[in-house]
DNA sequence: ACACTATTTGGCTATATTACCAAATATGCA
DNA sequence: TGCATATTTGGTAATATAGCCAAATAGTGT
């Protein structure tokens, strides 16, 4: 099989599988979209799940909305965050079994 | 259904993932993954197609080695590495799917 | 031992990411 | 209008990451 030299056409498609990884790469990142596969859920109700600043958590969800894995919607007061890529958690669940875990 | 805080031991869970993710997280690895998925490929190899410093290469190739996505074994002058985890390949194709691309 | 090739390591600078605090914005209600 | 609550934004310091160069290491053959 003929393997493709990186070059820059090849490199876009990875820059923007990139994107998804680094929004995906932190474990507060990765705890959000985790509780989100249960539902939408407000900034509030997250911010009581997370020990952290309501600023620094409400800049994950900025990270992970610009990298369009979340959505949001704005209700009164309060902002309702969904998950838009259930598909991006299974990964981990297939390392599990290939290392027998 | 109840949802678990972020305590220290989800945490260590989530800090485990997020060490792949973040060793995946480069344009020029996701790319070395993805031609190991052809085969074993010693680093003169990988060399010839990516138009970097070597040495910057064998960096890359180290952060796999170190996070687990590759082996590596050495046979006379050269290294060769191999894929240890096409699991983590696949969401990207889900992501297509689940976009319609 | 010497020269040659393949790969890794160390050092440096530039850039990106993170967390916290303070302040700004937006909405709802009296 | 004025106040309280929810969320975002700006600033800043600490830390991590990337890429290039030079040098070190390791194996092979003479």
């Amino acid at each position: 099989m003929q393997i493709e030299k990186l070059d820059t056409s090849l490199l876009k498609k990875y820059e923007s599988r990139v994107a998804i990884l680094k929004a995906m790469a932190h474990p507060t990142r990765l705890y959000i979209l985790d509780i989100l596969k249960e539902g939408t859920m407000c900034v509030c109700e997250i911010d009581r799940l997370i020990d952290s600043d309501t600023s620094t958590i409400s800049k994950h969800l900025a990270v992970l909305f610009n990298a369009g894995l979340v959505s949001r919607e704005k209700k009164g007061l309060n902002v309702f965050y969904t998950l838009e890529t259930p598909c991006l958690l299974l990964p981990f669940k297939c390392l599990e079994k290939e290392n027998n875990v």
